[in-house]
DNA sequence: ACTCCAATCCAC
DNA sequence: TGGATTGGAGTG
């Protein structure tokens, strides 16, 4: 009787199309669960590489059979199938999909599948002369003190530790880390962005040599699969790495940290959608390991678990040092306009700027928005110069003297006359990181400036070099976008000027006011972090505004408090999930029709389905921009519980809409608690 | 009656 | 996804 096997190929992004096939597993061929095989696919039997997924001996007639084995040994583990399930259900995404995000592409299409490449060896950055021993504040020694006996034990756990900037979260992952490699266990330490942080990644590689193998996006494929080997063989066993790093391949895990715990980057925005602290979970479930969510501002769903006792709160109070948190001095923008100041600056931050250099201190300024002049407008219809593949306005930037559109790439000249109502005469509006450079050096001829922002850093290392050089004071003036708000400790900075935040508050997303406030606390949270005392000033059109009232008291449980109030009015999380149905489209007159029959099957399914689903759907809408990247996008949100019987629920709609022809014309993706704005 | 190409269908 | 199939427009 032969075997069948059950397995994945790639189909695409089609929800109907992605079931797994099954083969004949010829007599001759022994193969197992995690191998990758060689099988005809399609009418014309073309050779695809797929995925053993299921063995069964039941009896099918009429299957093609597997033309070849390619491994071996499985390619995928135990851990991995299931990963590869729960993705699947958990994102809505393909097999495939799920396959590519746990396993480099280089091991998808590698031809061999006995690994015969001896590794290179590996530059060592050991150095024990230069560790003095690690040592614990008191605080930090009871952090360690509650979470490390639950390492010994093999029960899965969550901690939540909530350390105020500067309070030395490193040191108690440190010691955390130290422990759960001396019981024999592995640890995955995730950071939103490598880039950013080498000073925390020099620690650990300094303190754990090559044990530590680095796992993040800036990395070669043949980079990328060494790390992947030495995880998957146990020579590393601290994984240090960005977002895809949740999936390494790690035996015996007891660990996995999560710093910054909050930041976008966590949530990838490309199918797999997956959230990292989910996945996080999932591999802590089956190793029964510890999480270790850390922020000075924790997510509002991760406090409201700690709350409800599903993590436990771990609070790290003071600063390391004993050095106390900067005073925030809010300064309205309104009164300056009144005072006929029209300036970025208020007389106030200016006047701190100055006296900050005179004291041959440094300061930092943050302005979320990059370019120079960030709106172009016509003085006759007012409408602003859209990008041709956005509906969104472009950013005039000085050092090429062109048009770009911030979401797509796309630059231009700027145009002689109005696009929309040929009007003669354009006016140039906004401020952004380039501008303000530009003022500040008119203003402060002598003051050293180093800009921060995507445009000064898209090179190799040059976050790394750049923050150094500040570090080393080699400039007065740091001014940047949110990239200058992380982990770096610069101990000559005094002075942290909010330029303006205002913008940020209106995104459109729910997280919006969460999102300000932490990158509000912080940027602040940079100042005065060594004995010299440090002091921040916050500019603002809405001074009123809780949630920058709040972030300039630096108080967050106050702002937690308020923010829960706000989302259980408005059913947000963490009292319901939100899942958006996105629909996309090259052409516009397809998109509403097909996002409005996809709605109305939904609720065929939702009518004729036999167990309960909570479920609150709004209509489907067109998103804030419209057209992105030449794609029309529509998109409709549903508020409720992420069950398995919702999942269900929703792939059932996505496999039976598939099939209707206004639906097939258009592109559906779905998104579990993702971010709503733009 | 024929070609040509884009839209559509389908895969074990 | 990608190839095979289908059907409508265009051509002689």
């Amino acid at each position: 009787m032969p075997a069948v096997a059950f397995v994945a190929v790639h189909v695409g992004s089609a929800y109907s199309a992605d079931i797994l096939y099954r083969y004949e597993i010829p007599q001759e061929i022994s193969c197992k669960i995690g191998c990758r095989v060689h099988v005809p696919f399609g009418k014309a039997n073309r050779n695809v590489i797929g995925f053993v997924m299921e063995i069964t001996s039941e009896q099918v007639q009429n299957l093609k059979a597997i033309i070849s084995v390619l491994d071996d040994e499985p390619v995928l583990n135990q851990e991995q199938m299931q990963l590869v399930y729960w993705l699947r259900e958990n994102t809505f995404c393909t097999y495939y999909d799920a396959i590519k995000a746990i396993l480099p592409s280089a091991v998808i299409k590698k031809t061999s599948g006995r690994t015969k490449k001896k590794s290179k060896s590996i530059k060592i950055l050991e150095n024990t002369e230069n560790l003095p021993e690690l040592v614990l504040s008191d605080e930090q020694q009871k952090a360690y003190q509650i979470i490390s006996p639950c390492l010994e034990t093999s029960k899965p756990a969550c901690f939540l530790l909530k350390g105020v900037t500067g309070s030395g979260k490193t040191s108690v992952f440190e010691a955390l880390a130290e422990k759960t490699l001396a019981l024999g266990k592995s640890v995955l330490l995730l950071l939103p962005e490598i880039g950013l942080t080498p000073q925390t990644v020099q620690k650990f590689q300094m303190r754990f040599g090559n044990r530590v193998a680095l796992m993040h996006s800036r990395l070669s494929d043949g980079e990328r699969r060494l790390s992947y080997e030495r995880a998957r063989t146990g020579d590393a066993d601290f994984i240090i790495g960005t977002r895809s790093a949740v999936f390494a391949p790690l035996q015996n895990i007891g660990l996995i940290i999560m710093d910054e715990e909050g930041e976008r980057s966590y949530k990838s925005e490309s199918a797999p959608r997956y959230d990292t602290i989910e996945v996080a979970k999932q591999r802590c479930r089956y190793h029964g390991a510890v999480l270790l969510p850390a922020s000075a501002t924790p997510t509002i769903e991760s406090y409201y678990n700690a709350r409800k006792n599903i993590y436990q709160l771990v609070e790290l109070k003071q600063r390391y040092g004993n050095i106390s948190l900067p005073k925030v001095e809010t300064i309205d923008m309104k009164s300056e306009r009144e005072a006929g100041n029209h300036s970025v600056f208020s007389r106030r931050l200016f006047e701190a700027i100055q006296e900050n250099l005179k004291k041959g201190e440094q300061s930092i300024l943050l302005l979320n928005r990059r370019g120079y002049h960030t709106i172009i407008s016509c003085c006759i219809c007012n409408k602003p110069v859209y990008c041709e593949n956005c509906l969104i306005p472009m950013t005039w930037h000085k050092p090429d003297n062109l048009l770009h559109c911030h979401y797509c790439g796309f630059s231009k000249p700027v145009p002689e006359t109005c696009p929309s109502c040929n009007g003669k005469k354009l006016r140039r509006m906004g401020f952004g990181t380039q501008r303000l450079e530009d003022e500040l050096s008119a203003r402060l001829p002598k003051a050293r400036i180093l800009r921060m922002d995507a445009d000064t850093t898209s090179k190799k290392n040059a976050y790394e070099q750049n923050f150094e050089a500040f570090r080393n004071g080699e400039y007065d003036i740091m001014l940047g976008t949110q990239m200058i708000g992380k982990g770096l400790d610069f101990p000559n900075v005094t002075l942290v000027g909010v330029v303006s935040v205002d913008k940020a508050l209106f995104s459109g997303d729910f997280r919006s006011y969460e999102r300000t406030f932490s990158l509000v606390t912080q940027v602040v949270g940079r100042s005065g972090r060594s004995e010299k005392s440090g002091c921040a000033i916050l500019q603002t059109f809405l001074p009123e505004h809780y949630v920058l009232r709040l972030s300039a008291e630096q108080n967050y449980e106050a702002f937690v408090k308020e923010e829960l109030a706000l989302r259980k009015v408005l059913l947000f999380p963490p009292y319901c999930d939100i899942c958006v149905v996105n629909f996309t489209s090259d052409k516009e007159e397809l998109i509403s029709i097909g996002a409005e029959k996809f709605a109305k099957c939904m609720q065929e399914v939702l009518a004729n389905y036999s167990e309960k689903i909570p479920l609150r759907m709004l209509k489907p809408t067109p998103c804030t921009y419209e057209k992105m990247n030449g794609k029309y996008r529509w998109r409709m949100i549903l508020k409720c519980k992420n069950t398995h019987a919702f999942r269900q629920f929703m792939r059932n709609t996505l496999e039976i809409s598939a099939k209707m022809k206004e639906v097939a014309k258009i592109h559906i993706y779905v998104d579990m608690n993702g971010s709503i704005g733009i």
